[in-house]
DNA sequence: GCGGATCAC
DNA sequence: TATGGTGATCCGC
């Protein structure tokens, strides 16, 4: 790049031309930098061959964007400081104290929380089929690695790295396909004796899990360390797979606490209010869960590296960073985490998604194979979660690694592949308009605002029991729904009752209705409820757009309507496109013969409506 | 509510 | 030869 203005140009800014690498660099080096086994390795020999073997490709750019907009994101964030420093701060550091005042009379330290984390999970169990692995570097990944054994470590090797850079770094690197279905069942010998510490024992990944032991130590009279360090042999016993354990008053302390001694170690932080700040103090704030590369840089420009750094700025934070981040900085600070430790199926899931990488892909037809695939493997997963959703969301990766997302609202909950694939195929055409040439090299598709079809049972009384999630937004559902968040209670059993029942006959009616989502399809799910519908009262309204009737006593009946009115706009862009869409979206006034006998298709046989 | 971005694993 | 997939959350608009 030629500087325009000559010598004197180059003379008054000699940074030009020779861009600062350093953190760039850095972002190459990817986000497990800080994970157990590095010590000895030479980092900065390390972070040359990442960044030479990287230089010149599409990814290269692209991380090399990212960074120079970060760059541009830490001077606005400084000039802002700046601009701050010099106004009246004290409401607002007045404000952070009252915070910090508050949180700290929320800290609870009655909880002996621990954090378990197998070590190289993936790496040792292929190491127990195979154990001369156990003497060489070895990675389990494909394209990218999941994780490498500590001998791989010891070469600059980490999880998350491209596996041809790892061969880079390390030529005799055993690189194995992952064994997915091995690892889930090595996991579960392993939380079989975590259930026995902890029976209500959170699963946070397949390799990770938290337990809450203040229980298990009163009965068994036993110190929560003693307490792990039986855990962590009976695992190695059992399983042949070391874990590393971290013991808090809290969660994030506990997870901090599991890689201090990794591998096959543990380390407890006292539940103390001063040995906690202690240890947060000197913390790098990279080493909290959350904080991640941006954030770390983010934080670091204005001085905080560590934990402790964040008290003297704390009346800038909330201003700089909004006020999520300044709380959950100054939850960091004072050593702060959740207590609560819960089975994962109590967690409300909130989305379902599927999306693949393939080599670039510019061709209009291959692109829609491509969409249709992802529909399928979306209706599968959704099959299995038992959902549909009410939004269908759009992912695209751009040959420059740019990504982009494009989502829209189908008039009712959606499932099946083809009703996925018609909605989310204008989406598609739409970014090839506006974007003339595009080239993929990824394509996802995710359904969120997720609607449960799991059945709903019926008990002895005939009474309906919810299912368990009630994943459902307050604000398009009747109000009776909220009551599958409450607990039954003698006395108004009765009432609740009725609710339920109430909740059924919504639940049956989204069953029944969504079937024909958007008028695409007629075609029941397999498995379908439709048959076993309540029986509802004559029906003497229907919805004009989707021709949901209403229900008696349905109070959400005119939201609803306005919600499938303002939604008819997905009409007008399928319709936009309607060459390409006519094969697929039929009006459903005019539904075909061709559709309804296609009710009577071998629901296995609906795989060939794309093929 | 949408789209981009960040984060974890 | 050529940098992943799934799910969640937050922010700015």
């Amino acid at each position: 790049m030629a500087s325009p203005d000559g010598v004197a140009d180059e003379k008054s800014a000699p940074a030009k031309g020779e861009e600062d690498f350093e953190t760039l660099k850095y972002q190459l080096l990817g986000p497990s930098l800080l994970k157990a086994g590095q010590d000895a390795v030479d980092q900065q020999k390390v972070s040359e061959i990442i960044y030479n073997a990287s230089k010149g490709s599409k990814f290269f750019d692209h991380e090399q964007e990212r960074d120079r907009n970060l760059t541009v994101k830490i001077e606005r964030i400084l000039k802002e400081k700046a601009r701050l420093e010099k106004l009246d701060l004290s409401h607002d550091l007045r404000r952070a104290d009252e915070y910090l005042a508050e949180l700290e009379l929320s800290r609870d330290l009655s909880q002996y929380i621990v954090h378990v984390d197998c070590d190289a999970f993936f790496a040792a169990v292929e190491e127990l089929d195979r154990p001369e692995l156990k003497t060489v570097p070895m990675a389990v990944g494909g394209g990218v690695l999941s994780t490498c054994n500590y001998l791989a470590r010891k070469f600059g090797v980490r999880s998350g790295m491209a596996g041809f850079v790892a061969k880079k770094l390390c030529p005799e690197l055993v690189l194995l396909p992952q064994n997915y279905e091995k690892y889930t069942a090595k996991a579960k010998e392993t939380r079989a004796i975590m259930a026995q510490y902890d029976p209500l024992f959170e699963s946070a990944s397949i390799d990770e899990a938290y337990l809450n032991i203040t229980a298990f130590c009163a009965e068994n009279q036993l110190d929560p360390e003693e307490a792990v360090q039986r855990m962590r042999a009976e695992i190695l016993e059992n399983t042949k797979v070391s874990v590393s354990a971290g013991i808090a008053a809290n969660a994030k302390i506990a997870k901090i606490a599991s890689n201090k001694n990794k591998p096959n170690g543990q380390f407890r932080v006292p539940n103390d209010r001063t040995a906690i700040m202690e240890f947060m103090r000197d913390l790098p704030v990279r080493k909290v869960n959350g904080v991640g590369r941006v954030f770390e840089r983010e934080l670091d420009s204005i001085g905080i590296k560590t934990c402790g750094d964040i008290y003297p700025q704390r009346a800038l934070l909330a201003r700089l960073f909004g006020e999520k981040a300044f709380q959950f900085l100054a939850q960091c600070y004072l050593g702060l985490g959740r207590t609560k430790i819960e089975p994962v199926e109590n967690h409300e899931r909130k989305s379902v998604s599927t999306e693949t990488t393939f080599h670039e892909i510019g061709d209009k037809e291959e692109l829609r194979k491509k969409l249709r695939w992802a529909a399928e493997e979306l209706e599968q997963d959704l099959a299995r979660t038992q959902f549909k959703g009410r939004t269908v969301c759009l992912k695209v990766k751009l040959h420059t690694f740019e990504v982009l997302t494009r989502q829209t609202a189908p008039p009712r909950a959606v499932s099946q592949a083809k009703d996925l694939y018609a909605f989310a195929l204008p989406m598609l055409i739409k970014l090839e308009k506006e974007i003339p040439g595009m080239k993929l090299r990824l394509l996802g598709l995710r359904v969120s605002n997720l609607v449960s079809t799991k059945k709903v049972g019926v008990n002895f009384f005939g009474v309906a029991a919810p299912p368990k999630p009630t994943p459902v937004q307050p604000s398009d559902q009747s109000e009776a729904l909220d009551v599958n968040t409450e607990h039954d209670i003698g006395a108004e059993e009765a009432f609740e009752n009725a609710a339920r029942q109430e909740v059924q006959d919504e639940m049956n009616d989204l069953e029944q209705l969504s079937q024909e989502a958007a008028g695409l399809s007629v075609t029941p799910a397999p498995g379908s409820t439709a048959a076993d519908v309540t029986e509802h009262q004559p029906v003497q309204w229907e919805c004009p757009i989707c021709g949901r009737p209403q229900a008696p006593d349905d109070r959400a009946f005119n939201d609803h309507v306005d919600f499938c009115l303002s939604k008819q706009t997905i009409r007008e862009v399928v319709q936009d496109s309607s060459q390409e869409m006519s094969a697929i979206l039929p009006s459903r006034k005019r539904k075909t013969s061709a559709q309804q006998s296609h009710t009577d298709v071998d629901p296995r046989q609906k795989r060939l409506f794309f093929s």
